[in-house]
DNA sequence: TCTCTGTCTGTGAACGTGCACAGTAATCGA
DNA sequence: TCGATTACTGTGCACGTTCACAGACAGAGA
């Protein structure tokens, strides 16, 4: 194999199947008016070459670039601690490269980050964005909706007027389910640590636990995390210190309630006997607590899924898509 | 503001500033020989025109793309449950970002993967790669070879002539400081739980054993785990099945010792009384077990930097890099 | 034979840059 | 005064594609 300096262009190409630079070009993106010998020839042209299309040139006619922009706006420790958020990067990277789509990876954690992705985007290196763990606020979100980008978030984003297209698991019939399970095995003070309050998991969790206990609900019995072990921790004992009575715990995510789990222990309480325990994600975290965990089962791959689905859907030119919500399930182990 | 459909491009920004489009370009490379007024008059029209330059174009020319690869070459969800792996992927990002280079991200799980990453490498599509989790004999590497663009590991890459340069921490030495301690601390049956030995972390570790223990290091004492925390949990058994004397036992990683520490619990083991528990890495993980573990610091921050920093430095035309060697500490818990 | 239609192919222009080159004006030393 | 040097600016071309257009050829129908 002769091993030729200059990478081979579609002149190359061409030049070796004996046909012209628009014929190759139209087998390339899958024309029609091909003849069999043209395309066979170029085909064998493409092989012998080692051809590969050079997308900055293509890009640069086509106004697109084949390749999407994921962005994660929260501060990075937090996020990248959380098991959901791996397995919906993994999902999401994972259908983007099967329709060939190219991920760019982008962190903006403050706002000289934010700047950085939002020239990115303006400079239209992305078709589209995909946003994870957005909090109502968020200073990018209206950055990028001047810049008329494409763009979906994994997960509902709360209090905006114009809605950011999602998937997300039904977080408040999830709480529900937890709850009157938590009500049916004969708890009568049950608690409740939340994520926060500016994420959609935080608040419609919360909801479903009051759409359950009505009145029963107080203030006392709920508390607020950060999606953390630790803050799950301090929560717990928060709890522990305002109502010594309670008997069961309904906490946000599993990575809190294992925190939550370390904090009964400490306390010398019994899970599940004397406090029973109920997680929500059904994370790798929550087979590998002592005891494990009964949780709330998110579909997060299919979440990943849909939200990949229905970018590539406003990328290719719909107008505009609806949110996808999916169900949740309870899962039911040891601590509850 | 006006809205435009077109981006303004180079030629706009020209005219708005009116000055030719030469003088534009040599602003926005920071060439030298530009007079004041030009310059003040080029950036004011930058930002009136919110100009942003086209990367596409510019790499066209250049050749350059101003983004890397990062290539993930493991089955994923095993990848995606190590936290090294997440402090790694994120500090690699971050610090590329600071640079302003564009993060890649591609997952290289079964063949087909692996030949679209080799056709984007081949393509010219990144200036560099920056590989994660390379087992010995990973197929990719030589494709990766071939095509000639720089690539950098995070960690060692085993078994090969041509050495892929990498940063990493100094495991065998590690393993060493973690097996002293353990009899030092007066313990007479010491195990060990190694990861896969086609990867550097399985190997070097093992060695690091072995070094200390000599002749004590009997195979009875060795089994082998996957860096997950099942993994762990099933070489442990294995281990006080095969010997069920054992005092003490050092773990490759944390997340396999959180594995062990179940599997110890099970067999109505206390720890540390009746087993030491030493782990690997000073991750996330060490200080969620009960009780937290007594481990070995990686300086995964440091290495992912000296990664970034090795690959940035190939990229920008060094000839060959050497390989960077980062101390490990001790950090006591109550495992051990 | 001629026109028409359906297939197929080649060509020129454009996408937005950077770079080499040429050119100008001002300053300086001899 | 003259060339040499320094500081700065403008222009044409190339990078590798896609796309619109024009044109060629073959077969069908009149």
């Amino acid at each position: 194999m002769r091993v030729s300096r200059r990478r081979p262009t579609i002149h190359d190409v061409a030049a070796a199947a004996g046909i012209s630079r628009g014929t190759v070009s139209r087998v390339l993106n899958g024309d029609r008016y091909v003849s069999t010998a043209a395309r066979a020839a170029i085909e064998r042209a493409i092989a012998e070459t080692g051809y590969v299309v050079n997308r900055n040139a293509r890009s640069l006619v086509t106004q697109r670039t084949g390749s999407v922009a994921l962005v994660l706006s929260e501060p990075q420790e937090k996020l990248f601690e959380d098991p959901n958020f791996s397995v919906m990067l993994r999902t999401a990277t994972q259908r983007l490269a099967q329709r060939d789509v190219c991920v760019v990876l982008m962190i903006a954690g403050d706002a000289g980050d934010r700047e950085r992705v939002v020239r990115y985007l303006r400079g239209g290196h992305a078709d589209g964005v995909l946003l994870f763990s957005t909090h109502a606020g968020d200073p990018l979100l209206d950055a990028l909706e001047r810049s008329g980008v494409p763009a979906v978030a994994c997960g509902a984003v709360l209090g905006r007027e114009t809605v950011i297209p999602y998937a997300a698991a039904d977080d408040r019939e999830g709480a529900r389910q937890m709850t009157r399970y938590l009500a049916g095995q004969g708890r009568r003070r049950i608690a409740t640590i939340t994520g926060p309050l500016d994420t959609p998991g935080g608040l419609r969790r919360l909801e479903g636990f009051a759409d359950v206990l009505g009145r029963r609900a107080t203030k006392k019995l709920i508390a607020h995390g950060d999606y953390t072990r630790r803050g799950g921790e301090l929560a717990m004992a928060e709890l522990l210190e305002r109502s010594p009575a309670i008997d069961a715990v309904f906490v946000g995510s599993d990575l809190m309630a294992a925190g939550a789990l370390a904090a009964l222990r400490a306390a010398g309480r019994r899970v599940p006997e004397d406090v029973a325990v109920g997680g929500f994600d059904d994370s790798a975290v929550a087979v590998s607590t002592h005891p494990p965990l009964t949780t709330i089962r998110q579909p997060l791959e299919q979440v990943a899924k849909e939200t990949v689905r229905l970018l590539l859907d406003l990328v290719d030119g719909a107008e505009s898509v609806e949110p996808v919500i999916l169900p949740t399930e309870l899962v039911i182990r040891e601590s509850a």
